[in-house]
DNA sequence: TCTCACGTGGACCGCGGGGTCCGCATCACT
DNA sequence: AGTGATGCGGACCCCGCGGTCCACGTGAGA
């Protein structure tokens, strides 16, 4: 049923435009973004913004989708390599980096009574694989402690997201944040 | 100058139930909740809500600027309190469960536009000296590593009371997320 | 109880932003 | 090049929400 509709050309271009700028836009400017600022940056009409995007609640979701989906590809190549503890916070930095951003798109989507859990499924689930695997090999590897699963794991994430993001443009702090709250993974003396 | 000028009983009165009305509403709905919902809450016309805080944003100041007051006096009696290492964690505890709301009121008000750092200072400012005073007794007791200064216990307090949140009803699962997290902070082996 | 200033409520206003619509441009197949 | 179909753009509509205003109620000093 519904079959794709192929979609012209300059469609698809602008499609893509709209995507990348609703990025920047909202990196820049928070979710509350006007669309028609998005419009502009994408250099398009808002008329043709809600032509691809028939809601901004759906723009937000699309755009959403696109970053899981890239860093789900990322982090399976990731995953690939050896060295199970390196990875494993490497791959947690670049998630928590990556999500400082992110984390305001699903707050935008909840705040606006979206079921989550809906559409994230599909490029979700895949990077929540990825992540139970590279957990397990450095919990194998003795690299984090062994207590904790995917689920407590989650929550440090956004933690650490959030703090990274709360301390904002000085780095060097950030840097040394996400370390510190990256250390609660590490396994400690009697284990 | 500026006298207080003594302000009839009621409206004192309604000033309160605005208040109050306005931390149960922000804390249920959001921040995005309406001005006309807050003054139903109360039992109150918009017109009186506004008499008493001159913007919306004035509102979401009160309700912040009243909490950190409330809390920054229990935490100062925790403080005083010996056994600085069970302090020390028992407070980021009951901080990072406060602030689990008090988080979103922070965020309003940055997202607004409005300069943080200057109202909060009378009671924010306390509330910093406390926690420095807790931080650097739980280091010499050695119930915290040493190379942690406020400025990063901070982030990892916002980012521990955002995971808080994140979790939301299973409160089984957001202890252990805390108690993980805070963890964070414990000395390691070699210091 | 009389009085009037202080406070109240909610109808009302203006604006900002999401979403629509339709005349015009552009694409793509011949 | 000709021509229909497919997209484009941005003026426009609509409504939700913050904030105002003023006729009325009510507290408090005489």
């Amino acid at each position: 049923m519904t079959e794709p509709k192929p979609l012209r050309a300059d469609a698809r271009r602008n499609r893509a435009r709209v995507l990348d700028a609703a990025e920047v836009v909202f990196a820049a400017k928070g979710t509350s973004a006007t669309t028609e600022e998005v419009a502009r940056e994408a250099g398009v009409g808002v008329g043709t913004l809600f032509r691809h995007f028939p809601t901004k609640e759906a723009l937000l979701e699309a755009v959403l989708f696109d970053r899981v989906r890239r860093f789900a590809d990322e982090a399976e190549l990731v995953a690939a390599a050896d060295k199970p503890g390196e990875v494993f916070y490497t791959f947690l930095t670049s998630w928590v980096e990556m999500s400082s951003a992110k984390n305001a798109y699903g707050d935008a989507l909840a705040a606006a009574g979206v079921e989550i859990p809906k559409p994230p499924s599909i490029a979700g689930i895949r990077v929540l694989e990825t992540l139970a695997t590279v957990l397990s090999r450095a919990q194998d590897a003795g690299a984090v402690r062994k207590d904790i699963s995917v689920d407590e794991l989650i929550p440090v994430i956004i933690g650490a997201s959030r703090a990274a993001e709360h301390v904002g443009g000085d780095t060097e702090l950030r840097d040394r944040t996400i370390s510190v709250m990256l250390d609660s993974l590490r396994p400690r003396v009697g284990s």
